[in-house]
DNA sequence: ATTATTTGACCACC
DNA sequence: GGTGGTCAAATAAT
């Protein structure tokens, strides 16, 4: 009997595991056929704007530089942001993990005056290797619904995307051709790739999870579009839908080992979470 | 030991 | 002088 519970909880644990796969690919390829053909009034235009309007700070007018610049061998002075506005890209979202096949570092956070958010810069991370000069801001700009706002300037001169290499199911993305996605099968859970940004939340959206009453109802109504119509997610789930006894969630911590992320991440009970899920990213990115 | 992030200071622009 | 962008030393993470 206790043989046979142990071999049950087993399976069942594999079981969910492969049927977290399953659905990771599912909403893989649902993205994709979202991307190749996106529905009437659709969110990818939504995803990047162009930044024709934006604020002063980034036009080029404010850049003229003094014709006496002191030659400082360290200069702090603000850099020429070196964009026209054809080369500046916002991106809303709402989740902070957003991945946009790039790597970046971190080189400043500022308090913002006219924002209770926190600023935080970014630039390419190959600035040096590859004297790439993108950079970005990311800040949060809306608290309920949240919503992240990244601004880019700049471009990748670097011409490293991450997200061609590693990643099947992405947004939209800076200077990537959705076509790239066509020949890539690998599912990328949110671990190792970009674990730059796991310090904010890790890769399965857990910290989404605590706010997620508020993204359903607004923001991720964009995402809900795509998977509402996602019969695959749906039957997946249903299918292989085995009640869990445990009702607690636990956040994974960051050391678990992947199946660990399985079984405390993937194992849920409800459908309505697994509903839930649905609505995020799932690491997807 | 190396790499990434944090954070206070510096600086240009308005 | 206020504000925001960047630098770089200190600190944290790997």
């Amino acid at each position: 009997m206790a043989k046979t519970n142990t071999l049950n909880s087993m399976n069942t644990s594999h079981e969910k595991a492969v049927q977290a796969i399953l659905y990771g690919q599912s909403c893989a390829k649902r993205l994709k056929l979202q991307l190749d053909h996106p529905i009437a009034g659709g969110r990818s235009d939504n995803l990047f704007s162009d930044l024709s309007s934006r604020d002063s700070s980034s036009s080029s007018s404010s850049s003229s530089p003094s014709p006496s610049l002191p030659q400082r061998s360290h200069s702090k002075k603000r850099k020429n942001n070196n964009t026209n506005s054809s080369e500046n890209w916002r991106h809303d979202s709402p989740d902070p993990n957003y991945y946009d096949g790039f790597l970046w570092r971190k080189y400043g956070q500022k308090t913002i005056k006219q924002s209770k958010h926190q600023r935080s810069y970014y630039r390419c991370s190959y600035n040096i290797d590859h004297a790439c000069g993108a950079r970005k801001h990311e800040q949060k700009i809306k608290d309920n619904p949240p919503v992240y706002r990244t601004t880019y300037f700049g471009h990748h001169t670097c011409n490293i995307n991450h997200k061609v290499h590693n990643q099947d199911a992405g947004l939209t993305t800076v200077g990537e051709s959705v076509n790239d996605l066509e020949n890539s099968r690998m599912i990328w859970f949110g671990k190792d790739l970009d674990q730059e940004k796991e310090s904010h939340t890790s890769g399965l959206s857990i910290s989404v999870k605590h706010e997620e009453g508020s993204i359903k109802e607004e923001t991720m109504d964009q995402y809900r579009g795509i998977t509402s119509h996602d019969k695959d997610c749906q039957n997946v789930i249903k299918e292989n839908h085995q009640p869990s006894p445990s009702g607690s969630y636990t956040p994974p911590s960051s050391s678990g080992s992947e199946i660990d992320m399985f079984d405390s991440d993937l194992l849920v009970e409800d459908l309505d979470l697994w509903d839930r899920y649905d609505m995020y990213d799932f690491g997807l990115r």
